[in-house]
DNA sequence: CATTCATGAAAATAAATTTCTCCTCTGCGT
DNA sequence: ACGCAGAGGAGAAATTTATTTTCATGAATG
């Protein structure tokens, strides 16, 4: 299903002419989408069974199909191969983001372990009381969110951002508390410390962060968020809507692993707002 | 361009074979994007030709166009047509959840109001001071993204949640000053409260919410985000993704509207995080 | 020198569109 | 009410176009 790896060629499979049609196809995704496979040969100079043959080998099942996955590919996918260009207008800005957003989920949903993620659920279902840890902006916002979305299902949920005090809460931490920790980095060596001091007491803890860091290594249950960073696409700013994607998820699971609880917990905050507010139901849960 | 559209056919411009037809590819998608017009034909028992005026009629220039823009669509915009299925697995959460939010970025991108943003970016890159107001947890939540990405780029802003707080920061607002507010419902009373006062005041509100809305109405500048909510379809959950992404795309102009002051604000932070940490630079600025 | 692999020409197949024809419905005049 | 012209929808068959297969050739490798 990888054909952007694929397409990439870094085994080496494909080639020379398949590299230079790989290559044509990189740089005008739009064009081969419309176009014939006539077309592109003609464009590559090359006969239309290589073609062919180019997309059999990149694991599609003929030239429409081939086409079609790279159809379904552009609009969230591809683009990044293309060099970064600086970007002016409003317009080229505002689409920007939007891929680079698109793209983040789109990886999260690729590299997701789900296995990972419904542990991490039903550990948070089960606990008595969660402390949610961040630090730093996008961290920060990670770790209000779960609290957003956690305290609404009925947990008992406490997010803070303070290093210091992160400490002293892991080390009040009681029996039946489990700790979730955010770093985008994997570096927070305060999060590090917190974490080895809570398996030192036996507190189960959940991260989320890069894969093979210091943060992971150093907690029980790891929802790992790996975007590309050597190419320098994803910023900050667009892998940040992964992991608020991953909070969600993990939010609907900790719901379904008790329905019950969550919806009571639900419809009692709804009539209260409500109640509250002059009677227009409309609203939502948290404005 | 709006295939979409066309396919609900809200303009009855569609014959009974062809209402079949584009029925059939809404709760088909996958199969008609993979299939060959005979098949689509088959299957809708309508003949090859029917199929190929049908796609003209959409607008299309031939067949295999039509499933081209049809595969560029399914992978965020046609899913929400479907009804929705109570989801169980976690694979299908995690499914559900991504698809939600890239529809919310695409219907986002759709309906941005570019002139709006960059009105609002250059008042708020003028502005000598900014608050931004939220309340509830996912106001608050861009609230408190908009004042993490712009303090980055040299602005001077704080951001509030609270609305007795709000209040007063609007009656001791002074010229100068740009007021940010957000309200998913666009029903924020105490929002509107301080942005009625503000407009007494002749302080330059910006407002992110709902068009046709009370607080839309008290603002000076509109960013709208009009999510499809009849069908309940997106549920304030994916919302977020698109006031996020809207956020972001703000900030981003704020930087290029004087980018020199955006850089050296950015290097200056840089610098001191990487000072301040282990001297590892492959950080990000702010975790 | 044999084998493997890449490639294209030509043939065969499959797909899509055009043309032509028929049918149905609608509106209008008798 | 009846019939008739015209418009538009639909399919059969023919045509065109696109794609794949088969087969032959030539280059590279061991």
């Amino acid at each position: 299903m990888d054909l952007f790896h694929a397409l990439s060629d870094e085994d080496g499979k494909l080639s020379a002419l398949e590299k230079k049609l790989a290559h044509l196809v990189l740089e005008n995704v739009d064009f081969v989408v419309n176009s014939s496979i006539i077309d592109l040969a003609g464009r590559a100079g090359v006969s239309p069974p290589t073609v062919t043959r180019f997309c059999r080998r990149l694991g599609c099942q003929s030239f429409s199909d081939f086409k079609m996955q790279l159809a379904r590919m552009t609009y969230v996918g591809l683009r990044y191969l293309k060099p970064e260009v600086p970007t002016a207008t409003p317009a080229e800005v505002a689409e920007d983001i939007v891929t680079k957003a698109q793209n983040a989920l789109f990886q999260l949903h690729r590299q997701l372990d789900l296995k990972a993620l419904d542990e991490a659920a039903h550990l948070l279902r089960g606990a008595d009381f969660i402390q949610a840890f961040g630090a730093s902006g996008n961290s920060a916002m990670i770790v209000n969110e779960l609290h957003n979305r956690l305290f609404r299902l009925g947990c008992r949920i406490n997010a803070s951002n303070d290093h210091n005090m992160n400490l002293m809460l892991s080390a009040a931490a009681q029996a039946g508390t489990v700790v979730f920790g955010s770093s985008f980095t994997g570096r927070d060596l305060g999060l590090v410390r917190c974490l080895d001091l809570l398996r030192q007491r036996a507190i189960p803890t959940i991260v989320i962060t890069q894969s093979n860091s210091p943060v992971a290594a150093a907690a029980d249950v790891l929802i790992a968020i790996d975007m590309p960073e050597g190419k320098n696409i994803f910023r900050p700013t667009s892998t940040r809507f992964a992991y608020l994607g991953a909070i969600d998820i993990l939010a609907n699971l900790v719901a379904y692993a008790d329905r019950n609880k969550a919806l009571k917990a639900l419809r009692g905050i709804k009539e209260e707002l409500v109640r509250h507010r002059d009677g227009d139901d409309r609203q939502l849960l948290g404005d």
